[in-house]
DNA sequence: GTCCACAATATCGTCTGCTGATATCGGACT
DNA sequence: AGTCCGATATCAGCAGACGATATTGTGGAC
């Protein structure tokens, strides 16, 4: 679908949450359901490994009513990218947006 | 690098180009360097190929100073996919900038 | 008319990432 | 031990990204 163009917003809507408190996959998944965007699980989980991976995001394991939960937190490095991300959301509003 | 978050920026960036008037790609690739979005050759022309068969876009070959460019149209098609893209980025632009 | 220069576009092999469907996990309760 | 259930993981197939390199097409020089 349309997919390919809000990849990116998805993952940077991931970090912002990421960088406010910790969450965990499922809840994102509703999270950006409301927003919309229906992605599978087969899509969320590898992208979370990788945030990970690549030192984006920060996991830790919880136990809540008896239920696993990973819950990731950003790190320096996704901060930066989410710093970076701002500034070109207030590019892409100048132009797309505000027609400058 | 951070690519993976921005590509779907691009070209949303290109379909709202292409929505002011027919685009064609060297001269995207170099808006895009303004922008700071440093793209090769071989990711934006199959990226225009691709856009133009689903439809978002339409070309017209012209010579202009004796050289063969292709100018790219938005569709209709593509003009739904950029309002979607708009209400997409203003839910980015509340959240993440704004912070609600 | 042949050759050259140059802007612009096209292609290639490889690698990475997306996807939906399906499977697995791990704790709580009985 | 068995079952339930929220949550996470995995898989195979496919699509897309990428840098490097090649090709195209036109006007002008000679």
């Amino acid at each position: 679908m349309f997919q390919e163009f809000f990849l990116g917003f998805v993952k940077i809507h991931v970090l912002y949450h990421a960088s406010k408190q910790p969450i965990y996959g499922a809840e994102i998944l509703e999270e950006l359901a409301r927003h919309g965007y229906r992605l599978s699980p087969g899509t969320l989980y590898p992208t979370l490994h990788r945030l990970e991976k690549d030192g984006y995001l920060s996991v830790e394991k919880r136990v809540i009513e008896g239920k696993v939960r990973k819950y990731y937190a950003i790190t320096g490095q996704g901060l930066a990218v989410l710093g970076e991300s701002k500034k070109k959301i207030a590019e892409l509003v100048d132009e797309v947006l505000l027609d400058k």
